[in-house]
DNA sequence: GATGAATGAGGATTCATTCAT
DNA sequence: AATGAATGAATCCTCATTCAT
């Protein structure tokens, strides 16, 4: 294959420049806007050979920014969501960090998932902490019965679709979704009296 | 403008040629493969003018494509779920009732998904049967209070979300998610004891 | 794949005129030098894009290039070489109608030579007029033994060498190396005294 | 132009480094597909800077190559026919001395006739050892009359053409193909009796 | 002697669309 | 109603080479 720049400091900084670009370019334009030529214009680059210079290629550039949004996101989270005793705790807080995060960071938030929405359905990330998180509340009896990988799926894209009501009504603040959801999937996971997480 | 071809028989019949052929080529090929040459070929036409002939441009064909599932699928609906007394009835059989079309047109199903992942966000179509349904049983008292848009987001996102977990586990049934999403959002309406809804 | 354009009148005779350019840009500048665009330059066309919609790929417009330039060469060899009774004389006359043909077509044939020559090496076409000619000439006792495929490379070879000639001593009469090569290969395909054949 | 890393021993190796590393490139994946990025990869080189830096440009590259090659084989070749006496045994010992050569070392040659295809027809190299065996033993009565540079050029294109038919029949033995080769050229210059030499 | 970084020109090809019957 | 022909902008990517240590 090709040398990785990923080992210097330079090549490093410019990986992350671009990967940065890329993602206001996605936000601002939509995915299929974001050609080499609008990113590298974005970026201050003197040619879209300097994106191929150091990606494979373009399908590469953006494996690198989900990877880079999620690895930040999984950071955000860990941090939040480990200081939780129980399940059904580390859920509100996993959805409450989760629509902090979107509001700190719309722009990564919004490129992520429309990366993720212009690609084939690739078969998703496997067990993740969110699958974790509701297994051991409902393997110990906080949670109802459920499919795991159902649940983590429906939360996910109802997350992944605040974007789309945030365009709808622009002017509601992300603090009332928060509310919102994770009163919703306190219900939908079941068992603990419903009047404790009403808002 | 230009004039529309859709007062004619045969015109009509070219219209709905073209959309089932984009429909075929997106479910194979995905969205970006599906250009006017590839549907063309799928569609046994002469030639890509024979589209733009009958649309005024891809965005009107992907239109109505969109149109055209979204109409088959409120007909589907309306059926199925008009007869139900309560609003939770009512809710519970939406979710069967878009699980069974997933499951008899998923080609439709994944092209509408698709092309609406691959435009900008555009503001939803307003009060949905299934917005209406949720404000009913919630206005009513058979349900928690919630916010019925964000609630509907979560409901469709989840529901155009099933294609995905299909590609991920190909065996299962979807008679099996059909029952895990209907109790899953029984619960999250809230109120009504869990147990009636699991299965 | 792709609706071909042959069948039509004007479509053929666009075919045929994008060829003819090609050929004579190959001959000018080099295979490598041919790109689609000082091919367009050359055939006067309004962009690179007639030549993609008339061809499905530059390899194909490139086969198609061999393929007239043989077939011109072949019709030309068969009228010519068909009237010989001997495989001697038909041998010989073979060698002289292609070093002709080289002096009346020369862009053509170094063109087809070229081409051939930045192809990674395929299987040849099979058995020839060539190689059943000498075929033909060896079993009835005309030519000492030898192995036709071999001989047939070393002729086929030899006369795609001619332009290289024709470069090193741009002066000389290709009729004088017709001379020369009939002899050469009278000799090499073996039996017949010698000096019959000597110019 | 620009100062000569001949001079120094490892500059010098680093140089038949990278010229091997063209051979084995151009063999394995033709001479189009190698490019500086492809050869520093198969060379282990760190970046193609290298190459650039001890090669004024890619053109003096492949002119080593070619010079490489052909001082090998040239060594190769006066030490095997330099023992003939007369030019007929010499013209033999040079055929079978290079089909030996192709044999031993397949990359090489064929590295070598890509690299010569691919370059505008350029004067060959003048008067060659063949020629000039070719000469004496014309002028000394051993061979009929013919024009040398035509029939040097007939023998170096049969020779380079041995790499198409060894792929055309993979199976058959290159030391059959001498044979026949010996005896095809040896009635071709004429004169001897031709049962001589035939296997 | 060696190398990471950067460069801009040029490559074929795909695209939706318009022209002219 | 249909269609063959034509169009030019835009795509990503590859290339050999130069800059600056």
């Amino acid at each position: 294959m090709q040398v990785k720049k990923e080992g210097t400091i330079t090549g490093s900084a410019r990986r992350m420049q671009i990967v940065k670009a890329t993602i206001a370019t996605i936000a601002e334009l939509g995915y299929h806007q974001a050609s080499f030529a609008r990113i590298a214009e974005r970026a201050r680059l003197s040619s879209t050979r300097l994106i191929s210079y150091h990606f494979d290629s373009k399908d590469e550039l953006m494996s690198q920014v989900i990877a880079t949004v999620h690895g930040d996101l999984a950071i955000y989270l860990e941090r939040r969501v480990g200081g939780a005793t129980t399940a059904r705790e580390a859920l509100d807080s996993y959805i409450r960090s989760t629509v902090a995060y979107v509001k700190e960071h719309p722009a990564e938030m919004r490129a992520a998932t429309e990366i993720h929405h212009h690609r084939r359905p690739e078969s998703p990330a496997g067990s993740s902490l969110l699958e974790r998180l509701l297994a051991r509340g409902r393997d110990g009896g906080e949670f109802a019965a459920f499919d795991t990988r159902v649940m983590a799926m429906a939360i996910h894209r109802t997350l992944d679709g605040l974007p789309l009501l945030l365009d709808a009504s622009p002017g509601t603040d992300l603090d009332a979704y928060a509310d919102e959801l994770a009163a919703l999937y306190a219900r939908a996971t079941g068992h603990a009296p419903a009047d404790t997480f009403r808002r």
